[in-house]
DNA sequence: GCTATTCTGTCACTGACTGACAACTCGGCA
DNA sequence: TGCCGAGTTGTCAGTCAGTGACAGAATAGC
């Protein structure tokens, strides 16, 4: 995560205010499971995690954005991810294989992170709000990753590549997990990686 | 247009209707480019209409949306086109064709549609509520596209395709648009069919 | 003409989101 | 240890998007 490699010692303040977005984040995701988003109002997420409203407008710029915080963490690893890509080698694979590592990690849903995707996506599955709160948030990552790819390529501001691939591998992603977590919300068995690769050949299908 | 190919004579109600509709795009496209969205209240919309800001929410469910008609009128050509696809012969080619129907009616952004295209999407560049609010709608519509495409295909429930198609030629017109309004806007020359078979291309280049 | 339907304006209201300010807490330094 | 600058928080007042209810006007059909 750190540049140098050794953490380097968060101090109390950073943990507070990591706890307080922890807290945030939990909450907003419990009530809006619980209520709807809706009909739950920025007041009573804020009490329950015990601050004030204006606090968490502090943290997040929307209310949506609070269920969103697993969203934002593989934001995390894409940028790290993005800046190692070898320029010389076919691009579309290399993308594909971040992905397929990132999915790993959840686990097919046991892994921590993978349970709280599962968690919001079954959510957006049924709040177009969350949805459209989730690729605004994407929408704004999204020159940070198209600006990655393209220094990695080494590619000048009007080749298209880069643009195209960042869209269409979070389009991929987006529809493998979409996918995923409507199955299983469903009640259906559903593998995220068997998903995952069932809907990259789908895509290669397509191209041909 | 008409399933029939005669207009079946639009009622004075009808009229009236599309022409408060108009009015309404066309003051708010004018204050959002004047003053910018968030400065623009839905009052002065309504005002510059000539109707209550409560007839302004009766047409648009959001006031982002008043500046968005032209994304819904491409919505109709598409569903048209979409129903008339050949589930026999290959997706893609079909999906690209169309775009590049529709793209070609916008002339470059002389007719009428093309100009409007070219209004909406300078400012969307600028105005990321504007954006999230076009991805929002585009979310919507996409339901519909999806089960026109499956249809067409003759697929089920599970099969990926229709979904992934759908949402990478949307990306691939999104992206096409927004580099020509983008170029145009900083004065730069750019030809909407060229770039959209650039695209293309780059897109058929990363697959391989 | 009359009536049912549709459209509109007005009003009252909720709740998201913002700016300003004061109080408090933490980190560093003498 | 005490002090100071920076960061964090709560409170307060305010703007404005968006909604439901109701009454009145306009239109369609007869």
């Amino acid at each position: 995560m750190s540049e140098t490699g050794t953490t380097p010692a968060p101090s109390l303040r950073e943990r507070r205010r990591h706890q307080t977005e922890s807290d945030i984040c939990h909450v907003a995701l419990e009530l809006f499971e619980q209520h709807g988003v809706a009909a739950t109002t920025v007041e009573q997420i804020a009490e329950a995690a015990g601050v004030s409203a204006r606090t968490v407008f502090r943290y997040f710029p929307h209310k949506e954005d609070a269920a969103l915080v697993p969203h934002r963490d593989i934001e995390a690893t894409v940028t790290s991810r993005l800046a190692g890509l070898d320029g010389g080698a076919p691009l579309l694979p290399q993308l594909e294989q971040m992905w397929e590592e990132i999915l790993t990690g959840f686990d097919n849903g046991t892994s921590e992170a993978g349970h709280q995707m599962l968690r919001v996506w079954s959510l957006i599955c049924r709040e177009p709000t969350l949805l459209a709160a989730s690729l605004r948030a994407e929408a704004q990552r999204m020159e940070h990753a198209v600006t990655a790819v393209r220094q990695a390529l080494g590619a000048d501001a009007d080749d298209l590549r880069p643009r195209l691939a960042a869209e269409s591998l979070a389009t991929l992603g987006r529809v493998t997990i979409e996918t995923w977590a409507a199955k299983r919300d469903a009640g259906q068995e559903a593998d995220l990686l068997e998903t995952f690769q069932q809907a990259r050949d789908a895509m290669h299908r397509l191209t041909r």
